[in-house]
DNA sequence: AAGTTGTTTAGAACAGTTCTAAAAACTGAA
DNA sequence: TTCAGTTTTTAGAACTGTTCTAAACAACTT
């Protein structure tokens, strides 16, 4: 068989997390296919379709407790919400306006050249494109 | 004599708004020196600072208005709180975390090769860079 | 199974922002 | 100048996204 089921149970304990119901239901929706941009709205909506009843508390615990553990990304691109990207690894953002869509492109094909250094007693920790579209 | 003191009740009118005691205290506050990165809450306390009563209320109108009339623009970094940038030309911005404090840095140094093109049906309204650097 | 600890939950609380509608201020014409 | 018409300001309510609280519940250990 091609495309083994990842074992949510098993990933949740590896970052000290118990596998609860919401948590594994949660992961599932996050985990299971492609990388994915969620609000917490959202996400609470799709889990609560799956008739598996989940708090919004809880969703945003599950947020937070996942990007905490590196399991997620927050990005910020729009006042008064956040969006989590199951995409931790590098690339950059199109977001589309006034729909507040994300989509992902590739960081490795984009150079940034010739960065200021950082100011005075600070370190880099992070670079992040925006590129905002209109339809 | 050098360096003639900004008429903001003029450029208020230029762009469509009446020069109202609180809207030229504000401009005053952002326009007059260098550019600034501030949000509504610290504008709020500077304005009143200076002993002219304001609401916060009107902070926000202005802010919201001058953005409007493209005297400001607003920047994103952070959840839940919304930067207004007296720098309209293109730049980009360190952002120190946790400060919270913006700055800018030159964007005709900085070249970004080999950004895809716009998702179909969009045009390409702005390109942010946010470079995110720890104490 | 019992005990312990961690998790979920409803609802309250909170922070930042916008809205409401009444009072005040700006403006152009008389 | 005064006046009428219009815009702006304001206090406070409302609203949105998020976090907190503390009691009920579920997961793990023995
Ligand atoms: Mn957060
Ligand atoms: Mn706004
Ligand atoms: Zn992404
Ligand atoms: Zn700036």
């Amino acid at each position: 068989m091609s495309g083994t089921s990842p074992d949510f149970t098993a990933r949740l304990r590896a970052v000290g997390l118990r596998p609860t119901r919401q948590r594994v239901a949660l992961a599932r929706l996050l985990f299971e296919g492609e990388h994915r941009h969620v609000t917490a709205e959202g996400l609470h909506a799709e889990v609560r379709a799956t008739r598996l009843p989940v708090s919004l508390a809880t969703v945003y615990n599950a947020l937070n407790q996942f990007r905490d553990a590196g399991l997620l990304r927050e990005v910020v691109v729009a006042p008064g919400r956040s969006y989590f990207d199951t995409n931790t690894g590098h690339h950059h953002h199109f977001f589309v306006e006034p729909d507040g869509e994300l989509h992902d492109f590739p960081s490795d094909k984009v150079t940034i050249a010739g960065l200021p250094t950082p100011p005075k007693g600070t370190r880099l920790s992070r670079v992040d494109v925006i590129v905002r579209v209109r339809r």
